[in-house]
This record gives structure tokens, sequence and C-alpha cells, in this order.
RNA sequence: GCCCCGGUAGCAUAAUUGGAUAAUGCAACGGUUUUCUAAACCGUAGAUUCCAGGUUCGAGUCCUGGUCGGGGCGCCA
């Protein structure tokens, strides 16, 4: 319905600003601001211009709604006639869910993305989460999604990695071997070490093994979290692409690349970098920015027309750098969405230190979940907004997984579970015309948002509206549950109930779903 | 020094992208169960939205300056 009043409004009033938005409580289901924002720019009075436009809203909407009305404030305020509700309740109960019409796009999500040199933290974690349950939304909407993991196995991480693990076997040796600061300091290098003595592995096979182990490990984490991944796709294979010669000729040809010390090097600074960057290391290797431009270049290869990409914020400075390459070069900008996330830092008592994965300071994936379960673990991530800085208390995540909100929403579903137990919904909904209490409309009013939800947020990528709205759906149905009887001596009203609820129970299974939670029947 | 993100109740976060009375969970206090699951519900208390200006019908949200915290400014990825 909000986008049905939006596109009616800007059918009628093509160069009108506007909004349409839910209002607070007591002020209807929707609500506009185009009243004093048109009366504004045509300099008129919003007491003549305000009956025309409600007319026309009348008009147009007169099924749908039972008032629609100024404010003092200015607002145009629409309420939801019972008609309408229960009529889209119908439609639930017949399992259709009607989403806003979209043009379907084949979409490129890639997140996670973490180097193949230890297990996964928290951080990747964090885009693990979101990126999936974004890749759930988009997909719901009527998108094709493909679900990408790019893997750095190539670069100076991927040398410092192998080296370090040979360190680790001079050591087990006995040799006495210094073992820098930068190399990799996690226990997990020692275990590779070992393993790689008892197999007697020959040392030019130490980086496949170790980038192979990693990756096995990085699978099986996300696959503990509930992602999946459909496309994993190696820089490597980059390297020797058609990409990366089409990219530097074509630089090259519109003069936008140079040779200084050694090195190739690309006018950013032309398109407001800060400073020229390297493409090509003096050592004839190409430099990561490269590989991204390439990779840039072979997703649009893929025909795919959208391209999002989570990162976190560390990696702040590429994005710039990406969206000058993508410019440069001449490809269509408006083709990739980078969304970043803030970090996850650690919390230990009163000392918050900086997630490193080199420096072994970390909380992984793994232990995270060794502590609490995978669904407080994700609800946890998705309850929030990227821009978000998190800092991670283990101890009192482990001491507070039982009161997660996310156990509130599944109650919900588990409840409604249990009154069918007693009494199964017929599929037969039975008068409609009968629910007439506050808790219910509130209920079906909740219900019918749901896909303005899901289609709002394929627009905008803010996932954590999505627990919000599971929160409010759950909230809204406890109270009804508490307020009204289901089952009662009232044969025609208990049918309507369990209609209503059955309904509820679906969208509670979509949302929970949408968010890769369990859906229980029992609590 | 420059760039990005944040500062909201004791704590963790929201606020439909400039809208109406700033919301939710945890923590605190009081109450509700012979009836479909009390992991619930009802109520009380708790906020100068970091500070100072500005923009306008209207600012937690935008602009300027400051302040505190996180991140980034490499021929590392």
């Amino acid at each position: 319905m909000k986008q049905q009043i939006q596109e009616f409004l800007k059918k009628e009033y093509p160069d009108a600003d506007f909004d349409v938005s839910y209002p607070p409580e007591g002020f209807g289901d929707y609500s506009t601001n185009i009243a004093f924002l048109l009366a504004k720019k045509q300099k008129e009075n919003l007491k003549k211009i305000a009956p025309g436009i409600i007319e026309g809203l009348e008009k147009k909407f007169s099924k749908e709604f039972r008032k629609i009305e100024v404010v003092k404030s200015g607002f145009i305020n629409f309420y939801l006639s019972k008609e309408y509700l229960l009529d889209q309740l119908g439609g639930f109960l017949k399992s259709k869910i009607k989403f806003p019409k979209i043009k379907s796009q084949k979409i490129n999500l890639e997140f996670v993305s973490a180097n193949p040199t230890g297990p996964l933290t928290l951080g990747n974690a964090r885009s693990a989460a979101y990126g999936d349950v974004l890749a759930n939304i988009l997909e719901k909407i009527g998108h094709k999604v493909i679900r990408e993991y790019y893997i750095n196995d190539i670069g100076n991480q991927v040398d410092v990695l192998t080296e370090s693990i040979k360190r680790r076997l001079q050591q087990l040796g006995g040799e006495n071997v210094e073992f820098p600061e930068e190399f990799y300091q996690g226990d997990y290098i020692i275990e590779f070490a070992k393993e790689i003595k008892e197999k007697g592995l020959p040392s030019e096979l130490i980086k496949e093994f170790a980038l192979g182990k990693n990756l096995e490990h990085i699978k099986k984490s996300l696959i503990d979290f509930g992602v999946k991944f459909d496309v994993w796709f190696r820089e490597s294979n980059l390297k020797e692409s058609e990409e990366v010669d089409e990219i530097l000729n074509y630089l090259e040809s519109v003069k936008l690349t140079y040779k200084k010390d050694g090195a190739l090097w690309f006018k950013g600074s032309q398109f407001g970098l800060d400073k020229d960057v390297v493409l090509i290391k003096s050592n004839g290797q190409g430099a990561y920015l490269l590989s991204d431009f390439a990779y840039a270049k072979n997703k649009l290869s893929r025909g795919f027309d959208l391209n999002i990409y989570i990162l976190g914020a560390d990696h702040h400075n590429d994005v710039k750098r990406l969206k000058v390459g993508v410019r440069a070069l001449g490809l269509k900008e408006e083709k990739f969405v980078i969304l970043l996330h803030q970090l996850v830092a650690l919390k230990k008592g009163e000392e918050i230190l900086r997630m490193a994965k080199r420096k072994g300071v970390y909380v992984s994936l793994d232990d995270l979940l060794k502590q609490i379960p995978k669904d407080v673990a994700r609800y946890f991530f998705l309850e929030k907004s990227l821009d978000a800085h998190l800092d991670f208390d283990l101890e009192l995540a482990k001491e507070q997984s039982s009161k997660n909100p996310v156990y509130y929403i599944q109650y919900a579903f588990a409840r409604i579970n249990s009154v069918f137990e007693k009494l199964k919904y017929t599929k037969t909904p039975g008068d409609l015309g009968l629910l007439k209490e506050k808790e219910e409309f509130d209920l079906i009013q909740q219900l019918i948002r749901f896909p303005e939800i899901i289609f709002g947020i394929s627009k905008n990528y803010q996932v954590h509206h999505l627990s919000q709205y599971a929160l409010e759906l759950a909230n809204k149905f406890h109270k009804f549950y508490e307020k009204q009887r289901i089952i009662s001596e009232d044969e025609g009203l208990t049918k309507v109930r369990l209609a209503l609820i059955k309904a509820v129970q679906t969208i509670l299974g979509e949302t929970l779903s949408l968010m890769g939670l369990e859906t229980p029947k029992r609590m």
C-alpha cells in the first residue's frame, strides 16, 4: 500500500518532493508530508492545497482507506479500512504475499572475502550474517542473487603466511630461529607445521597446503553459521585473465598510466584521489588494485546488473579507489554499490583490543559458536546497523545469550504452534468480519507491512530493519495472546482467530528464515 | 595534517534517511498464572540525543567550528 500511495502521488504531482511513512501510534497507518512541501514550493497556503490532494486520494483509494485527513501539523494521515485489512489477511492465508513489483536484476553480492590466512574473526562474522540476510531479502523480492567470496590467494600476505609456517617448522625441528612480529602469531600456524612435519610435505607445497587448509576451515565455519556461497572466486584466476590486459591497454590508450621508479602508475589524482597509485609493482607483479579493477570488469562481463560489496571499514580507502577506477575505465558506476561495516573490537573487562589476525588477537567465529548458539550469534549482528561500532564482550554475550531477543520472536512462533497442537487450522478462515478487537487489527496492520519492509530493505540495504520488524510483530502477537483467547466456546470466532494466527505464523516464519534463524515448534 | 564512521537512559542499540510524544532489549522497582507455553503480559523509574553556533514550518538526523573514541592515508591485501 505504501508504494501505491507513493506511485499515485508521484503521478499526480511529478515535481513534488515527499515521503510516505509510518506515523507514530494514533496517527493512522500511513502518512505523507506532501501537503506542506507542495505548499512551500508553490508558495501557497497549506489549507488551500490539502483538500485537493485529499480529494484525489479519496477517489483513487475509496476502498482501501476509511479516512484520509490533514492534521494541524500538515501531515496527511491515512487510515486503512477494515475491509481492506481483512481482504489482505485473506490474501496472506492463501499464502499469497504480494510484493511490490520490481524489475528483476541479476545481482552479485560479495561479502566476507576474508584473506585465507587464518580463521574467520567476528568482523568477518558480521559481514557473513549481514550479507547472507541481504541476499535472502533481495531474492525474496525477486532478484537473482549470486553470493560470492573473493579469495585473495596471491600477494604478500600469502607469502608471509607460508614463511610463518616454515619458521614454525624449523622451530619444531629444534632450530633457534627468529619469529618476527609481522608473522602470523596464531596457534593454528603451529598446528599446520606439526601436520606438515608428520606428513613430510615438501616445502614447495606448504603454500597450497596452508591455503587449502584455511579455506576448508573458513567454509566449515560459514556453514556452521548458516552461510553458503555460490561462487568462490580466486584472485589468482585474474592473474592471466584478459581483463587485466584490457584494463592496462585501455588506461594506457587514454593516457592514464605512466612509469616511474620501475613501476606502472595510474593517474588516480586526476579523478580526485590524494595521490596516484601503483598498478604494477617494480618487481613486475600486479598490485592488488589492478586485481580489483579486473575483478570489477570481470563481474560486469558475467552480466550482473548490480554488484554489491560488503567490506570492513578498514577498506574505506579502497572504496574510493575502486570507484575512481570504475569511472576511469568507463564502466557504469551505478552498477557498483559498496557497503562498509564498522569494525568489531574485542572487549576484555575494561580493555578494548583491536582484532588482528596476524597478531593472533581475535575471537574467531568458531570460538563464538562454541559459546553461544548460532541463532543468538546471528541475531546479535543482525539487529545492528552496519555503521555501529561493536565492542564485543564474549563473556557478556555468553551471560546474556539466554536473554537475547531472538527467543522473543521464536517464542511467538512456538506459542502459535502449540495452539495448533490443540486445534488445527482447517484452511477455511470463516467469516473474517468477526474480528473486531484492537489487538487483532494491530496484528493485521503489522502483517501487511511485511512486503513493504522487504521492499524497503531491497532499496536501502538496511538489513537491521527486518529484525526490528520481527520483534514488533512478535510483540503484537504476544499482546494479542495475553488479552484475547484464541480457542473458545464461540466456534466462529475460534475459527477466524486460528486463521489470524496462521497468517501471523506464516509471516513470522518468513522473517525468521530470511534471517537464517530456526523456527522452533516448541521451546 | 587530510579522509571515513560513531558519540542517544546505568549498559547495548533503534528511530522508516529532514517529520508528529526519541523507541526496543538487558539491568532496577512493583504487579499478573485453577483457562491455548510466564522465554509472556501490565505498570513505575530512568534522556539537555557529546559541546557551541547555524540552516527552516520542523534537526538525534543537514552545515560550520570544537571535543572524545574507532578506522584509513604503503610498490600490504
